[in-house]
DNA sequence: GGTCTTAATCTACATTTGTAAAGAATCTAC
DNA sequence: GTAGATTCTTTACAAATGTAGATTAAGACC
């Protein structure tokens, strides 16, 4: 059974960004890959690391004395959740209300809309099966 | 100039939300409206309300005793506000993949597909100009 | 003008989030 | 085995968020 929520502040993105490209790994690693953006410090780090173990988005072990993290959500997980907050609260619920705020907030490219138009596509083609 | 980013809380989401349906109008008519499904009292509900004046995203003016609020933020606003945070958070602000996801998870009926097929036919009339 | 009701003000307190310093333990390399 | 570097542990603290009690002021009614 996956995470029924996974909800994620907005330092804890980048937190769990980081560690899914380098999981297996150790806080001092992540605190290396945030330091450019963010500036942390090793502390500041290695608590975010913790209280996310604690609410169950990452996982750690101890090997020796280095505690190594991995991620216990999927990225597709923490996505679904961070979307299925925005359209809960922001568009009670309507998905097409949600699409339509973002192609009118975004200016597309030929591409894009090509891209989008497919996805489409193929969703019709599997719903009516 | 607009709000450079609006970002609303869960409770302020629901405040704002009666707000919109109900300005201009008073705390208690709020907290009226929001006891059913949120349980606060009045003061939960005042200090809501007065916290976002504080920021920007109610308005309040006295009128004899009685403060009235309403909106300085549209519901546009706010949703935009909502799924930009998704977007950068989540999907480091690429618009494809998040209209995959929400495809991906939510079950969507012809009907639905439709109207999300001629709003994309919409945007590529628009764009090619 | 006293009482009831309603709204307002002020204050409070727990939890979560962002951020980190200080000190202890280990490891590495002489 | 001592010094320096690395990592961990513990503790802290301010701001934001969720929630609300207590007290006061006003208005409405008899």
């Amino acid at each position: 059974m996956s995470k029924p929520t996974v909800e994620l502040t907005e330092a804890e993105w980048s937190v769990i960004k980081a560690v899914w490209d380098n999981e297996p790994c150790t806080a001092p690693v992540i605190r290396e890959k945030l330091f450019q953006p963010m500036g942390w410090t090793y502390s500041t780090v290695r608590t975010l690391m913790d209280r996310m173990v604690a609410k169950g988005v990452l996982r750690a072990r101890k090997e020796g004395k280095l505690t190594i993290y991995q991620s216990a959500v999927t990225r597709s997980q923490a996505q679904r959740g961070e979307l299925f907050y925005a359209l809960k609260h922001a568009f009670n619920g309507a998905l097409t209300p949600m699409v339509q705020c973002l192609l009118e907030s975004q200016p597309l490219d030929a591409d894009e809309l090509k891209a989008l138009a497919l996805l489409i596509k193929a969703k019709k083609k599997s719903a009516r099966k």
